[in-house]
DNA sequence: CATTAAACGAGACGGTACGTCGAGTCTTGCG
DNA sequence: CGCAAGACTCGACGTACCGTCTCGTTTAATG
């Protein structure tokens, strides 16, 4: 495969230092002000660079926050605590953590509301942050069929349909805690939430 | 507890007329526009009605949307079809019905977004719609230990929390699938759901 | 007739004193910053007065600038010397004094040269400004008349003709001297143009 | 005098034929957009050339548009009718033609607007375009005095004097005519104009 | 039944952010 | 070094919506 050069095109090139300077300004922007109150003007001069320069690069206030959101959730990562119910508390730990930040919830909570209109938008979203998160259930399930707590599935369809299913019980559940319900995601919460998850109701209320 | 009739003081008095107006404007102007489009002024003239009347009754757009919003989820109740599993279905089938709702798509999630960085709009959610529809999970509860599918929790404490985790669970999961995985929430995908919350992973996925 | 009462219509009804704020702030900003460095904004902030406010009574930059220039104008007049030429020469003097002021000089000749590519401009110059000034040269050959310095004219066409030659003549001589030629129209000037205007070349060179 | 060779600098020469092509993409530009729609990118654009290529050459859109608008009216002359009161005749109409030309109109009020707060670029007009038209009436005169039709000046402060204040009349009695009445000047104007001139108001309304 | 005080419609108001555009400068690579 | 291309900073544009205000006009309870 070749480079990624983007074809050295005529002209000045893009300054490369002003998108991360950008990203940066809209994190620090969110934080301090919340998405609502957050202009671009603002988050312009906060780079230190023209409201023109940032226009030449996002469409608009939803395309750039999905980007600057986006970067956070990249450092999530499914470290091996010896059995799955741990490997899940791990994962839920860190997620919840990242959902503790402002700057993330102000932000990924604003452009999944405008992506209920925007199609484009949700495919951006889809893209950027889900899909890129799915890694997470994919290698939770490859670690546990190899230590034998779940079985291995024939049916490659239906395993899609069950990473997809247990992605939104994870994410959501999390999401719901943490944003809606306003209530911290502690490890007592996590606990019962991933015996929920791996033996079900009925196991849960009966220990 | 008092009357809720608010003193008869002198002059005309509110028309009662205008509110359900305007929360239906509103809702028609949600469906329309979605959240970030929607005008005070717009709602104003589609509910025949003046500005001012308007910031008489909300104090703005979050308290006014939220208002709309939440008389949407006083029609869900927990039909009795026999069995937990079917009764989850059934609750769940007709949440996403109304999630599937353009009015309530759009409009709950900005107002959630906006709850982030906003207290008093956080509580006001949770009391006109979150707490309120935490009756399903107690009646569904209390149904399947009246049939034996549950057994009786002794500490009340530990049920609240219990009762806590199956709603962030169930509207988590849901909320997730409808709006930001933007996948339909047909039969097929709310049994696998069900199967899960009552049985666990490890059995779902080896049945 | 009736009163000029403009239909009481429903709402708050526009600010009268705003109007005069905003022209003289127009003037003000006419004479330190000139046509072209002259924002509406500054305006706006210069009359306490919204931005907003600004452009729901003008169209622009070019018919505010007009209505302010406009208010110059009128305070010419034509006071009786006891001869046409003495006349001629106190009009002119008063006509070169208000030129000789800032906000006449840059405004003036600006929304001149914006005419001359919209008409809709070029007509309200005229009604404010041109027109309302030639009262001036009826005035003054009318006075004249009386005196036995000019004959009477038979013909009203060629009447109004003259008026039309001897006002551009008057008015362009002097703005040319003015803005172009930046000389200053002093009593030595304005009696040697007199001279011509009066009594031809041929008699001003051979005095 | 010296050579108007700019001494042969290192590196690669400006090209000559750039100079031209900007004047008469400027001169397009004026007629097809007028002063204030005119962008000087758009100048570039038609004339093949990069901005700074423009930029290299003039100090903004005011110089250049002197430039541009000072090569028309170098065209001007004083044909021999015979007469003074036909050279003059003559050398209006001709005059009254270059004004009626949408980038003379356009382009000469507005560099005049602007330099009523910019000596520098007053400076720069009057050399580029007023005082380079003074020579006709110097001709004029002369001739219209080897003819007879005007005596010698004795004093050349005085002949410089009315020089001026002829040029003043002259030019500021078509442009008004042209630009602020927005009249045309047809053969009729200009043989009332001229008698005026010759001979005086008193003449005027009595032949 | 007249009084009266608040609610009402209309719409102007002071603000603030929007997204665009032009001026003039700077930074590339090519000739 | 000149030049084309185009990204850069800066600042004004004209529009839209917010939430408040000031009018003149209902309208129901009270006196």
């Amino acid at each position: 495969m070749q480079s990624r050069t983007p074809a050295p095109r005529a002209g000045r090139p893009r300054s490369a230092a002003a998108d991360a300077a950008i990203l940066a300004a809209t994190r620090q922007a969110l934080v301090e002000l919340g998405w609502s109150k957050l202009t671009l003007s603002d988050v312009a001069t906060r780079a230190g660079v023209a409201k023109t320069t940032l226009y030449r690069r996002w469409a608009g206030k939803n395309e750039l926050v999905v980007d600057a959101v986006a970067e956070l959730f990249d450092e999530l990562e499914l470290t091996d605590h010896g059995s799955l119910a741990a490997d899940i508390e791990g994962v839920v730990l860190q997620f919840a953590a990242i959902l503790a930040r402002p700057e993330a919830r102000s932000g990924l909570m604003a452009v999944l509301a405008e992506s209920t209109r925007d199609d484009a938008l949700r495919e951006r979203i889809r893209e950027s942050i889900v899909d890129r998160q799915k890694r997470l259930v994919l290698q939770g399930r490859a670690r546990a069929q190899r230590r034998g707590e779940l079985p291995a599935q024939a049916d490659p369809a239906e395993a899609a349909r069950t990473v997809d299913l247990i992605f939104d019980v994870v994410a959501g559940a999390v999401v719901h805690r943490t944003l809606v319900s306003a209530e911290p995601v502690d490890p007592d919460w996590v606990r019962g939430f991933t015996q929920v998850l791996l033996h079900g109701l009925s196991a849960a209320e009966a220990p």
